[in-house]
This record gives C-alpha cells, sequence and structure tokens, in this order.
DNA sequence: CATGTTAGTTATAGCTTCTAACGCAAGCGA
DNA sequence: TCGCTTGCGTTAGAAGCTATAACTAACATG
C-alpha cells in the first residue's frame, strides 16, 4: 500500500522487492491463523486446510510457504521460543529481578496457555528440535542465570547441599557462564517450580479447588525470592 | 485364566457370558495396541485403522467396541488415572511417607511417559473429562493429603504464611479431610514441585546439559522432608 | 427350530496432508 | 517497451484418516 519504492539500491534502506514482501506477508498472515487455530483447539486440530480456506485460497497454494505442516508447527514453536527469550531478555534488564521475571513468565503464559505448551508441553516421542530452537533454549537460560546471580542467595536451601556438589561439575549447560554452582541450583529450582504451577494452572488443573492459583504462584515465588 | 465359569445363575462368582469374555478380551486387545501406539508417537498419532489391521480385522470394526477415538482416548486416560491413584494409594499404605510417595510417582511416570502425559500433558482446549475421571483425580489427591498428614510438617516454608492463611479459607479440594492449612499447603508443594522436575525430564528438557535428572529429583525431595 | 442379538464385512462420504501438472501474471533485465 | 523467467495459485488426484450405512454370518436364547 505506500508508494514510495522504486528508488534504486541507493542508500540500502529497503532491499525487499515486492514479490519478497508480498511473500512475507502472506506468510505472517498464514501464521497469524495458525496461531488462532492452536489457541482454540491445540497444535493437534491445526489444519492446513482450513487455513487455506480463510485466506480465500484453496488447499495446496499453502505449500508454496510452508513445505509441509511440520515445518509451519516447527516455525511456530521457534517463535513461541523466541518470544519467550525476549521476554525473560526484557525483565532481566529492567532490574526487576527474580520476582520480576516470575511474573514476566506467568503473564507470557497466561496470554497464550497453547503457545506455553507448544515449548513445554506434551512431546512428541520423535520429534527432536533443530539446532538454532536449542540455541533459543540455551539463550533462555542464559537470561535466567544471569538474574539468579545478580539476585544474589542467601538459603538457597540447606538440603540440596549434595546435589549442588553435583552440579559444580556437571554445569556444561552453563556455557561458561561464571555463576557458581549454588546459582546454578537456584536457576533450576525457580525453572522447575514455576514450570510446576504455571503448566498445572495453565492446563486447568486448579480449576475447582477453591484456592487462587496467582496466589499459590506468588507463595511459590516468595520462597524462591527469601531476601523481599 | 480361571476356568470355573458354566455354573448356572447359582453361586454368582462368574456371571460373565463366553461372548462377554471375548468382547472383554478384544477391549483389552485394541488398549493394548493404543498403548503401544501411544509410547511410540503420542496420543496424536494414534490411528483406530492401524489397530484394527494390527488385530487382523477391517476398519469399522473396531467401532463394535469404541463408540469413537476420542472415547477410546477418554478410556485410555481413565486407566492411566486409575493406575496413578493405585500407584498412590499403595505407596500410601506402605508407610514409606513422602519419600516413598514421591519415588513412587517417578518410577510410574518414567514407566511409561506418554502415560504421565495423558494425566499431566498438554490439555486439549475444549475437552472436559468426565465426572468418574475427576473423581479419580480427587481420590489421587486424597491419598497425597494422607501422606502429608501423617508425615508431620516441620518448617514447611516460612515465606507461604499468607497463602496458608488463604488455604485454610479455601480449601474445598480437600472435601472434609480433617488436615491442616499446613498440610494443604505442603501437599500443594509436592504435587507442583514433583510435577515440575518430573514433567521437564519426561519431556527431554535436561539431556544434554550435564546434570543427572534424578539427582535433581531427589534433591527437590529433599527439601520437601526436612525431617529425614 | 425360530428368532433376535452381535461381530464382522464392504461401500461410501467427507475430511486430512501432500504431489503433480498446468495456466497466468507479475517482476526483471535488455 | 518487449520478451523471459520466476513464482503464485489453480485443479486433479493419491493415500490416509474417522465415521456411518447396509448387509451377512455366526451365535445365544426363547
Amino acid at each position: 500500500m505506500a508508494a514510495d519504492a522504486g528508488a534504486g539500491e541507493e542508500a540500502g534502506v529497503d532491499v525487499t522487492s515486492p514479490r519478497e514482501r508480498y511473500r512475507a506477508q502472506v506468510r505472517s498472515d498464514i501464521k497469524a491463523r495458525a496461531w488462532d487455530q492452536i489457541a482454540r483447539s491445540g497444535a493437534t486440530g491445526l489444519s492446513l486446510n482450513a487455513i487455506a480456506k480463510e485466506l480465500g485460497m484453496s488447499g495446496p497454494a499453502l505449500y508454496r510457504y510452508f513445505g509441509s505442516r511440520d515445518e509451519l508447527i516447527t516455525e511456530l514453536i521457534r517463535d513461541a521460543y523466541r518470544s519467550l527469550a525476549d521476554t525473560f531478555r526484557a525483565a532481566a534488564e529492567s532490574g526487576a529481578g527474580l520476582e520480576g521475571l516470575a511474573q514476566a513468565l506467568r503473564r507470557w503464559a497466561l496470554d497464550d496457555p497453547q503457545r506455553y505448551f507448544l515449548v513445554y508441553g506434551t512431546p512428541v516421542p520423535g520429534y527432536h528440535a533443530p539446532d538454532d530452537i536449542t540455541a533459543i533454549a540455551r539463550e533462555i537460560m542464559g537470561a535466567l542465570l544471569d538474574v539468579c546471580a545478580s539476585a544474589g542467595l542467601e538459603a538457597p536451601a540447606p538440603a540440596s547441599a549434595s546435589f549442588t556438589a553435583h552440579l559444580s561439575q556437571h554445569r556444561q549447560w552453563a556455557e561458561g557462564h561464571p555463576a557458581p554452582p549454588g546459582v546454578l541450583r537456584k536457576a533450576l529450582a525457580f525453572w522447575t517450580r514455576m514450570h510446576g504451577v504455571l503448566s498445572l494452572e495453565l492446563a486447568g488443573h486448579f480449576t475447582g479447588m477453591g484456592f487462587g492459583p496467582e496466589r499459590l504462584f506468588d507463595a511459590e515465588v516468595a520462597e524462591l525470592t527469601p531476601g523481599r
């Protein structure tokens, strides 16, 4: 719709050809519909045919943009990881600490539960994520480690001394991060506990139990942030 | 396996007719194949046609035994809940305490990860479990509450005092269980934390990180059982 | 023995993913 | 401005799925 195209290669601000821009637009439309469908009926109920029909084009046209159904889903998973990594980075740089990170995570999860489950939900037995996605996963762990490292650790729990010692020699996942074992332990505790409460809440296992899920979440966060 | 059938309606030990026994046998065969498929490719990859072919009968014959694919899956979910409830009851009655319950849960989960995810995995947005399944879920919570109540609670964590107070007035999920709020808090902590570490392990999120998942699990259990 | 129930069959509708072959039109270089 | 190429979208169709309908054959029971 914008009409200021056609300048040469000069300036180099917009190197995308009209074809490329159109293609990117359609791809983005497809993904938007896919997210709608996933939010409505889960990744299982995602239908390429239905998406194509919604976009006014007929079935196989969609294969010009995504090689297969799995390829589209993988792309959505990648975007979900990317979105979570950005959320973590932003929370880490905001200086809000572990508490802030936890609240950012919960907001991100509640914003689209199925997106959360695309990252941390039931795995497909055969599936192996491509390398760039595991790289984003490491980026997420990196942000978490940063926050844990700068948060300090007053009494990270005495009973896990043995495991903390184990971590001091099995820390290749930290990838050269200079955090001491106690910080690694804390990052793992944060990850597993936040996931524990969040995934059960998102899956609806707390509905009808009476208590407020956000209170449980906050209580769990409070135990992980003893200082404040 | 017992062969004492054929007497009349008298005695009433075995009221199953040969037809009923055959039907039960075929139903059980179908479910066995279904579990195989789920373990191999997840609940999504379950194909009634493939099961029928494996059993040497043609497609629609299977609908004599299960009304639909969803009905079969629901039955598998019910069996999974039943199996977990039995495991919990046995562990509770063995007197092994929270530690024993945790280890029993982990063994049950590792024995068939996809069965675990049938209970605690990604939910299908539209799906609502039938009442008898939610009843089994309450039975599971009951066993957990029993163990938590008899385990006593030395220092269940100070920071969650506010949430524990909240629980004292929002405890309809305990269904008349006489446990004090501190025990309810402990049961919730056990549930969410065990699920946190277990589900991440089962989903493979710890692979390649270097540490031993069982060490992390044991450390988490150790923090929940301060006494021993 | 007659009758009703039930397990299995094939045929079919309608959905899905995905491939193949074709037409058309938009963009690119000369 | 004129081809030529590239790529988008189409229809046709194969192979798979769930599920229904109609029918047959075997079984159980009166």
